[in-house]
Formats: C-alpha cells, structure tokens, sequence
DNA sequence: CTTGTCTATGCAACGAGTTGCATACCAGGA
DNA sequence: TCCTGGTATGCAACTCGTTGCATAGACAAG
C-alpha cells in the first residue's frame, strides 16, 4: 500500500490539493507510481480520517475552492516508519513481454507496428525526463549547490532515463527479431 | 487483465495443472508477469466455464491426481484478438524510487543497507536469467536452428538481463548518492 | 508412527485499482 | 446564451490482487 507513502512524500515536497496531486501523478512522481484521481481522493480521505494530513480549505476567486493538504506529525512518522522497512521486490507486469511471446502462436510481423508505436512512447518519454533534467539539475551552480533533496529527485531520474535507454535499445533488438522471424528465410 | 493471456501463452506453450503453471509463474514466464497460485486457480476455473480451456484428469500413482489444462479453439481465437489490441503502456510501481524520494526527510544513509540488500537479489536474478540463456540459447547449433517460439522467448530474456544490468548499475549510482549525503561534507 | 516436505487444489475476506458517472465553479468564445 | 474546457471533488460498482487458512495424498526421515 504505497500509494498512502507516494501521496505523503509529494505533500511532503509540496502540500496541495488532490487534484494537483492527480496531476503530479501524471509526471514526477507518477513517472515512479502511477495514481489516478480516484485513488488518490479516496487515500486523502483515509489518511485524513486518521490523522496523518490536515486540510485547510483555501478559496480561490478565479476558480473554484479547494482543499489544501498537508503533512501531520503521525503522517510524517509513518512515512518514516516505512522508510525503515525491507524494501519489496517489485511485483513486475510486463504486458508486451507476454504479447511477444504470444505473437509465436499467431504471426510475429503483426506485433510490429504496434511495438513501433510502443517505441515511439517510450522515446518521448525520454525526451521528457531529459528535459527535466537539463531544467532541473542542470545550470551555472557549482557541484554541492543541491539540497538533499534535489540530489535524491536527480538519482531516481537518472533512473529512469538509463531505464527509457535500455528500453529503447531492447525494443529495436525485439523489432529485428520479429522482422527477422516474419520474413522468409 | 492480462494474466488471463498470459496463462493461456504458458498453457499454448505447454500444457499442464494449476500448480505447474504457478511453478512456471516463479520462475520463466513469471519473471514478466508475476501471480500467485490463488490467482491461477481463479483464472483457470473461470476460463473452464467460459471454454477458454479444456481439463483432464489426470492420476497419478506417486502423487495426488492434477487437472491438466490445455487450451481451447475459443481461448485461442481470445489470445489472437488479445494480441492485435494496442499495447498498453505499463503501469509502474516502483516502491524504491518512492522510497529515495522519502528519505530527504529522513536520513539519506539508513537506506543505504537495504538497497544493499536488493541490489544483491537482483545481481541473483541476472544470474538465474545468465544460466537460463547459457542452458536454453547458446549450444553447437547454428544461427537458425531455433524455432520461431524460442527466438522470441530468447529475446524476452535478453530484455529482462538488459534490465537487471541497467538496474545493478543505477542502484550503484544510487549507493553512491546516498553515502555522499549522508556523510558530512 | 509421527512429523515434515512436496504435490495439488481450493475458500473467504479483504484491500487495491479501474471504469463510468455525477456534480459544480469559473472563464472565454460562438 | 449556450457550449466548451479547465479546475475541483466525489460516489458506486466492479475487477483484480493479496493474505491467511484449510484440506489431502504421497513419501522420506527420525
């Protein structure tokens, strides 16, 4: 259930309504855990109920109203004590790896658009991450300007820019191959 | 849904009982879709009733009796339309980017053993994923000798051991980052 | 002959995630 | 004035995944 921790480090980072949470799991964060709006009002509601977060609700003149969370003190010990938990081995879901090895049982050429189009995705995605980073991590100061942080937001970005590189090396290895098993020998 | 197809690949590829399958689901075509027998047992009991699947019982003299499952014309014709639908991008649940992020409110250097720890599970499971290849991918044959089957699994398993690489070599940079922060400057 | 381990299947309850829908405020353009 | 689109919150129903437990046959070790 880390869907309570991802939404405490964000209000942590920043506090904010749930609906610029929803947003927040539409990149950064959501890059690493992906959230929707449902899930998230309904954990804001949960771990209001206990006490983790407060709500102050803000009026806004050019928009409607809303509720600003953030961080209490009992929210803030049980992120900790997560923190100090075994970290689990990611449960993985990889559709595409299933589909290619489906694709023996049908024709492998079939999957190739769709696996271009899939690689498309992920080279925009890494056009993304790359130009967070250049925004965020790069720039006149010196080494050692970044706060803790910063340091930490770069490390796990650079995580997922080594992950869209390897991604995309993988995927034009699975094109050749489905082209190579598509045509006659 | 898509374990439903993924047991229905395993099923094609081979035939076999509920706990096969969860066996298969540890090790193989687990290592891409992860489920627990409870799961399977679900899946297949419903794919009975839909005629996804056929069963037979079958006894056994030096264990108890097994249901073998094998795929039927409907499940096929399911697993086919399953294949030419839009690969959907993967959902990811990364706890331990989650957990980096957390810890610039805690501190940096308490994570450090446990990264340790799983950054040794997964040097452990590019090394099942290395002998796997050595056993099933490399031998005397000549380029072409394997099947259409195996040169798609083989390139799954490529994928996954370019993953764990990508993966060993991030949580180093990740060590690094951590112990920088965590020691005084 | 009991205990443990592996094979084999399954139920029940709960928790998490998905999908579709509903409401409402506010601004700007047709 | 109505319609669209962005902001903002939420319910209900459903499916999927997790956890804990239960049963039972076969065999090997103590």
């Amino acid at each position: 259930m880390a869907l309570d921790h991802a939404i405490l480090v964000s209000l942590l980072e920043k506090p904010g309504s749930g609906y610029e949470l929803a947003r927040r799991f539409d990149r950064s964060i959501g890059y690493f855990w992906a959230a929707t709006h449902q899930q998230i009002y309904r954990v804001l509601k949960r771990m209001e109920g206990d006490g983790w977060i407060d709500v102050r609700e803000v009026a806004q003149d050019d928009r409607p109203d809303k509720k600003e969370y953030s961080v209490a003190a009992p929210g803030r010990a049980a992120l900790t004590a997560w923190l100090h938990e075994p970290i689990e081995p990611e449960t993985v879901r990889h559709e595409l790896a299933v589909k290619i090895r489906a694709a023996a049982f049908d024709d492998p050429a079939a999957l190739v658009h769709e696996v271009e189009r899939y690689r498309r995705a992920h080279a925009d995605r890494l056009t993304r991450y790359l130009a967070g980073e250049r925004r965020d991590f790069t720039g006149p100061e010196a080494p050692g300007t970044l706060d803790a942080g910063q340091e930490l937001q770069h490390v796990v970005l650079r995580g997922g820019i080594a992950y869209e590189r390897m991604t995309l090396d993988w995927l034009d290895d699975v094109l050749a191959t489905l082209r190579r098993l598509g045509s006659p020998r």
